[in-house]
DNA sequence: TCCCTGTATCGCGGCGCTTT
DNA sequence: AAAGCGCCGCGATACAGGGA
């Protein structure tokens, strides 16, 4: 079907939105980030668009916008390696992220693929990351790069211990403090040479 | 007349705060 | 802890106006 320019951005907005945030945006979302003045344009548009058959729309839930297609976003499948520890660290073989193999494997949209040079996936366990919003049973995209900054969310691997671990990262002078997310739970604080940061999340996925 | 857009408003549901 | 209340986000729609 052909679109007019507004239908086509409210198309690209919505895609983006998505891709960006991980769940579609709302009308008044749409309306904002097209610079729509009213409500009723939007909806007026998106029931020509899915007249068309290019999103879906469920009326009984907020952001209840889907894509039927998507443009840009083809999937590329992602080895899982296993299951990554937010909670107590877990006792592993010492690793290397890059030498392992998988039988199981996610979609991961392409665009994720293409701004990082090597990503894996792992199922998290435990709810030491619950605050942010990364629970047992996820699965978390890390990209394996040594470009960690504070605050990132990484795969620490705790030589000593031969343990691995989901937390948030902080330098402290020749320490490192893995926080976790999760009020119930201590900060590992640990010597710099005694962890080593395989990676960190750039996505997360969950199923319903 | 039809298509498209804009203004204004309504009802519903979730959430947080206060009170009991 | 539960109930009551108000606020706010959100979807929906009635109605009016402009332009081809």
């Amino acid at each position: 079907m052909p679109l007019t320019d507004k239908q086509q951005l409210m198309m690209d907005f919505i895609e983006t939105y998505t891709i960006d945030r991980g769940f579609p945006p709302t009308i008044r979302d749409i309306q904002e980030g097209c610079k729509i003045s009213s409500t009723s344009v939007v909806d007026y548009n998106l029931r020509i668009l899915e007249r068309g058959g290019l999103l879906k729309r469920s009326r009984e839930i907020s952001r209840g916008i889907e894509l039927t297609r998507r443009k840009r976003s083809d999937s590329i499948q992602v080895p899982v390696l296993g299951p990554i520890s937010a909670g107590n660290p877990l006792m592993v073989a010492p690793i290397d992220i890059r030498t392992l193999d998988s039988d199981d494997h996610v979609a991961v949209p392409e665009e994720i693929i293409n701004q990082h040079r090597e990503i894996v996936a792992f199922n998290v366990k435990g709810q030491s990351m619950i605050n942010a919003h990364i629970d047992d049973g996820d699965v978390v995209i890390l990209s394996l790069t040594r470009e960690i900054a504070d605050g990132d969310i990484v795969a620490a691997w705790l030589k000593t211990d031969d343990e691995i671990t989901l937390k948030r990262y902080f330098k402290e002078g020749d320490q490192i403090r893995l926080q976790p997310e999760n009020d119930e739970m201590e900060p590992i604080i640990v010597n710099a040479a005694d962890v080593e940061i395989h990676g960190k999340v750039v996505y997360l996925m969950r199923g319903y």
